[in-house]
DNA sequence: CTGTTAGCGCGTTCAC
DNA sequence: GTGAACGCGCTAACAG
């Protein structure tokens, strides 16, 4: 044996041709245009492959047609629970239409999104960018090139999917107004993201609405070390409730009330955004849904569909939120 | 103008060449051996070349090198918090090599991670799998086909990254025999998991060399709501701390137990694995951390080895563990 | 319904 | 140093 292309020659489709009798276009057929062909014809070559252990040439495939059944999905960050969800259910969607997808980590830079993209715009159909850090600009450039999907970024002309806060921070406010307290806090995340700046914005119009004080708290970034620390600044604004731009914030949020001896929500109410955590906290925390994983679906979906159409259109589909009460919101303390 | 592939065929090698007033071979060169040509030749050429905006296809080089400069990386279900981190990990070891990561989610099927793997196989250098379902016969089966990395998941002969429990679990009776428990028990995760056997054994040993009764709860999956309601089962033992399979499962214990008013640590001591929460429980959670991140890393560094240097190797990385001790642990209530 | 003939864009022997 | 062929594995017109 002189070389036979190292130890494992993948079978091609001729291997799968001799084999059966027939030619390469007829395999090809089988799999790509079944109902071209005789139904016996196609199960048997069908089934003389998997014998062979022949598998399709994606890349072989893509040259040729031009289509490489492959998107690229970007996220700002994989460890953030918000996104898993969102990736799973887009995952599951690519599925269904046989496409793979790229999975890009931007770790919240906009470089590293602009690179990941330009490594990936060779060899997917479609791109799908999730809380893009990237300027409008950028984002534009690349939706030139690869038919795009945005979630939780509004960029006019670019088809997007975004999930509107607004009903569940308003139902969130209505509940508090309800319960009595009369001055509450919003904790912020990301200034950079779209999410964060909608969030704040519902706060504001829901507390006028209710007659309610709101103080605005930053915390640097959002995660649960962050939520914990700007407890201080939040009991020092005299507030009796506080709504965090997320999940994670607000937990942290909760132990440092408790690390202060502040009872959760006896003392003080806390309301998260994402429902990432389900009832995991105790007590359970009150949270404002998000549905990452519809917005996940919904964009995969639209792309695809992009994709297949080649319809651009001008999509904007939103997804609405509403308030999941639990345990961490009650009357506020007597003075 | 007929049709001319569309508004947007990008520029090709004959493009630059035709421009540049050389044949092809030339302008391949001067992006692949930059050294075989002239330096003035070199630099000329890639400067027609990004003025014409031409960008080397990967498809088409990836076809007729055989190298496609992407890996697979398949898990069984993004959304357990344990996986986030390595994925994180993997990622970014994969962007320093300049490789495109394929993510796939089999759900916890070995069916649909059997689908992913050949979809994938056409188009990567290298398989990445964490925590397979897959059959040892199949895991031969495509690690014939491509170098392929294990994570948790011991077969003779594939390199393989594991997470030693052993040690974390050992500290983590002895620190429970050290408190004065003399009875606990151990829940159970996914019986076709590795780490959940390995973890097991490791109860079952170090209960053994400190005296300590041990009884197995099975927890039918791994996930907050069945540790919630594996509680009174636990409780029936008679035991007075638990060690569970991994954080959630602790996590939703901790809740079960303070819905029947059994307070954690005093009345009952809690003791998770993987540290995929850090300190977010209250009370926060003693753990045995297992560093997925670290797993993540260390097995796409070594895949990417293996790639470079085409030698196969029976690699066996272990990483150790060792025991967080944190707020959910104690000595037993007096009888 | 099925076989034949061309390429897809690029890397790579070969000669020059 | 550089150009001319061939082939990677597959799809897409064409015939038959």
């Amino acid at each position: 044996m002189i070389q036979g292309k190292g130890q494992n020659a993948r079978p091609t489709m001729v291997d799968v041709a001799n084999a059966a009798g027939v030619s390469k276009s007829t395999v090809s057929r089988a799999f790509s245009q079944p109902e071209m062909l005789g139904t016996e014809t196609v199960s048997r070559i069908l089934e003389i492959a998997s014998s062979i252990g022949y598998v399709p040439n994606h890349t072989a495939r893509a040259l040729s047609t031009g289509r490489y059944g492959n998107v690229a999905l970007v996220v700002p960050d994989v460890t953030n629970p918000f996104f898993p969800p969102l990736i799973r259910a887009a995952q599951m969607s690519a599925d269904l239409a046989d496409y793979c997808v790229f999975l890009g980590n931007s770790d919240e830079s906009w470089r590293q999104e602009d690179k990941l993209l330009d490594r990936f715009v060779g060899q997917v159909d479609g791109l799908l960018l999730v809380a893009s850090r990237l300027s409008e600009e950028r984002i534009h450039g690349h939706a030139a090139r690869k038919p795009t999907v945005l979630i939780n970024r509004d960029v006019r002309g670019i088809p997007r999917v975004l999930i509107d806060s607004g009903q569940g921070v308003q139902e969130a406010i209505a509940h508090l107004a309800a319960l009595g307290h009369k001055r509450i806090v919003y904790v912020s995340g990301p200034s950079t993201s779209w999410s964060n700046q909608q969030r704040r914005n519902a706060v504001r119009q829901g507390a006028r609405d209710f007659h309610l004080h709101v103080d605005i708290v930053a915390a640097r970034v959002a995660s649960y070390e962050s939520g914990r620390a700007v407890v201080p600044t939040i009991l020092a604004t005299g507030a009796s409730a506080a709504i965090a731009f997320d999940d994670v914030t607000a937990h942290g949020i909760m132990t440092g009330m408790a690390d202060l001896g502040v009872s959760v929500p006896s003392s003080f109410s806390v309301i998260g955004c994402d429902d990432v955590l389900g009832a995991a906290t105790y007590p359970s925390l009150t949270t404002v849904s998000t549905r990452s994983d519809e917005a996940g679906h919904a964009a995969m979906s639209l792309l695809l569909d992009l994709l297949n159409s080649r319809s651009v259109g001008d999509a904007r589909i939103t997804l609405d939120t509403h308030l999941v009460v639990r345990g961490t919101t009650s009357a506020p303390p007597r003075r």
